[in-house]
DNA sequence: CTGAAAGCGCTAACAC
DNA sequence: GTGTTAGCGCTTTCAG
């Protein structure tokens, strides 16, 4: 049914190889390429990328795997690394693990039994295993949550994130501003915190911070039982960071729940609270480029593709940053221990 | 570097067929089946699913292909794939068209060549090609909006769902409810709209529905646009069926901004407000369960991949049925014109 | 510039 | 139950 190289060969008069050749840029004589291309038009031949990628030992494919296919932050990220593939004529298949390292492991699998060409990977878990992967040199990015490998990573500055928005309530005449952030074992969620930290120490020194912070899970009820349990409180916040997008919506709709919208009580943000465009509500929200981050790492990923073997390198990108602009700084990895 | 069939077969002093074998379940041996598993282990053996692939004629991988990853209505419709499809073995990999006929073309594209053993569509316009895909007798299911093709389908009963908002709307006591819906050339739009016209003309005799129908574009800034432009009415409505989660979203930030929260004026919804979990705050939301269809049309298409060959079906979930109950109905597709 | 031929790693007849 | 062998469709030396 499918038409082959061969038949295409033996259509226009030539042999397989020149079939190829033409297919793939080789030297032709003109005469014999537009023979060959014609013939393959009748044919409607369509190269089979699976013989093609077993004998270049690579396909034109690259995975994104990412924790969580209903965040937004994640889907915005993924539309970042595909525009940039696009561009360069790779496609992306797009892997959800679901926060669940099993999930995570099989789709590795998958990248590498399927040669894919590269893989930019969101971690679930600082546990994640590249041995093999990296063993194999297939080209990896790590995006959002840095590993322990010594690969190029794209991350977010969210310690000054943190330090950023509680800064902000403050500015804005908040005097005691608590925080929610992500699970105690997901870096960035410790990160976030930090910065808070850090913020709220310098100006409620008499205060435990202990007190003042809630670990939750990166998700929208989380947040809301975060924030209704802060407001419980016998010396209550009157403002909250909050360090994520979803979480940040869950704790909105509390405050709007029992009548107390910003500013009656702050929120700031780290990312837009997805499909919710008030920030004129009141809530401050910190830009958490997700795009761009994902735009970042597929152009890393290229450029190993296409053989560059520099040493990895770290982009932290700082929210701060202009949209386009170019407060992102890039560095060397230090040596791994 | 990578391990391949041979080497195993060599350590474990067997032939590669046999090694074959017992990865595919074919009957071998007790005493060389355990040979061959420990030679594949010490070896970090991993099949090579390109060669696999290109012997058998088909890969353990199917497509998804969707018009916007952003929407979360489509990502909630791919869990359900996922969920089912990996119960199956099978791997997912999402494809992202962004409503473009191109990009459609091009996935397409890929999971022919790629061997896919089964494409699930929700097509990005009514003139999809599929042509090519049937001829080499690809499994494909079609979900979320209808086609021109005899194949499995999975669709909502968008007329039905329109009528059923609209009812509601009247009954809470609303005297006049216009309609947002999706593109003029949306089958979607189109059918819910049928819905909503069917009810209001019932009700408002004298009245042209004409003027109370806004076509946008499914979006939420469109939504936000056509409550604007409906308010503005000599003659407005005092409520509004919206016909998509996205839309409903910019409609209620719409009233939200001009003090008009329902049930100041009436809102109801084919679907959640994606991250809003606030029904309470007057919104009325018909269930459109996304990631249903997403496990029908998986199970459909794992049927067709197994050799069901029976005529196509058509699956219409109606919005009224329980989460899990069986108000679904299946039917034959009628013969095509 | 072009063709012949040798595989990429796996599976499936077909023999034994 | 097991091994031998011939490809799947393509690319890529290597000769010419």
């Amino acid at each position: 049914m499918a038409a082959t190289i061969y038949q295409v060969a033996a259509l226009a008069g030539v042999s397989p190889a020149t079939v190829s050749r033409v297919l793939n840029g080789g030297s032709v004589s003109p005469a014999y390429a537009d023979r060959v291309r014609e013939a393959a038009a009748t044919l409607d031949f369509r190269p089979n990328r699976t013989a093609r990628s077993l004998r270049r030992r690579s396909s034109q494919v690259i995975a994104l795997i990412i924790p969580d296919i209903e965040n937004p932050f994640f889907t915005a990220l993924a539309r970042g690394v595909e525009d940039r593939a696009e561009a360069a004529g790779l496609s992306v298949v797009l892997c959800n693990t679901d926060e669940q390292q099993v999930k995570e492991a099989r789709y590795l699998d998958v990248a590498m039994s399927e040669h894919m060409s590269g893989v930019v990977l969101a971690p679930a878990s600082a546990a994640t295993d590249l041995d093999e992967l990296l063993a194999r040199r297939t080209p990896v990015v790590i995006v959002d949550r840095s590993s322990r490998y010594d690969v190029d990573t794209v991350l977010m500055d969210n310690e000054n994130g943190g330090r950023r928005a509680t800064a902000i309530l403050y500015e804005q005449g908040f005097t005691r501003v608590a925080c929610i952030t992500g699970p105690r074992d997901v870096q960035t969620a410790a990160e976030r915190a930090a910065g808070w930290r850090e913020v709220f120490t310098g100006r409620n020194r008499r205060v435990n911070p202990d007190n003042y912070i809630r670990y939750s899970d990166y998700r929208v009820d989380g947040g809301r039982a975060a924030m209704a349990d802060l407001l419980s409180m016998r010396h209550a916040p009157d403002a909250v960071f909050v360090a994520n997008n979803l979480m940040s919506v869950g704790a909105f709709q509390h405050l709007l729940e029992v009548g107390r919208r910003p500013p009656a009580v702050g929120l700031a943000s780290l990312g837009d609270l997805p499909f919710h465009t008030w920030e004129a509500e009141g809530v401050t929200v910190l830009p958490w480029p997700a795009r761009r981050l994902g735009l970042q790492a597929a152009e890393l990923l290229l450029a190993r593709i296409n053989g560059d073997d520099s040493p990895a390198r770290l982009v932290v990108t700082d929210s701060t940053s202009a949209d386009d602009g170019p407060a992102t700084t890039v560095a060397h990895l230090p040596a791994q221990g």
